[in-house]
DNA sequence: GCCAACGTTGGC
DNA sequence: GCCAACGTTGGC
């Protein structure tokens, strides 16, 4: 299973929206970006992601899982641009900040710091652990 | 609101 | 195929 983070301004998609969802899950459509896509590609039902609220918030706050593999994005007006379907399944206990990311040397390699505008990006193992601990959650 | 970083577009 | 111009994102 492969972990990834989706990055969303709270103000156009959140994850109160995406929550609202429920199990069914909504399209995570909009994605105008390469290398966002290809890693949207390369994921598989029941591969879990990080939400993260960029912007004001600036925090990863919840768990999602893939439901829907890779397809045509249905807002798109060309056939270039593709994605998949996913759906909340926890709360993060406690936000955790971009600040706390930062400061934790740990986290250093993270592409959240790294590439800061990529909107789409995968998750090491070792991250997901860190970060979950770090929001009192459950990896699982 | 500004600006740096980065991706995309289009002219050559 | 290069590169300048432009648009967008997101942190500050």
């Amino acid at each position: 299973m492969a972990l990834w983070l989706f990055k969303s301004e709270p103000a156009t998609w959140s994850w109160d929206d995406q929550v609202a969802k429920g199990d069914a899950g909504e399209e995570w459509d909009g994605v105008r970006n390469y290398q966002a896509r290809n890693f949207m590609r390369k994921m598989a039902a029941g591969d879990r992601g990080f939400f993260y609220h960029s912007q004001t918030e600036k925090a990863v706050v919840g768990i999602v899982e893939i439901c829907a593999e890779s397809h045509p994005d249905s807002t798109a007006d060309d056939d270039r641009w593709e994605c998949v379907d996913i759906r909340a399944v926890r709360p993060f206990a406690q936000p955790v900040t971009l600040d706390m990311i930062k400061a934790d040397s740990r986290l250093a390699d993270m592409v959240l710091v790294k590439n800061s505008r990529l909107s789409v990006q995968p998750v090491t193992e070792r991250e997901w652990e860190i970060v979950c601990e770090m929001g009192k959650t459950k990896p699982g």
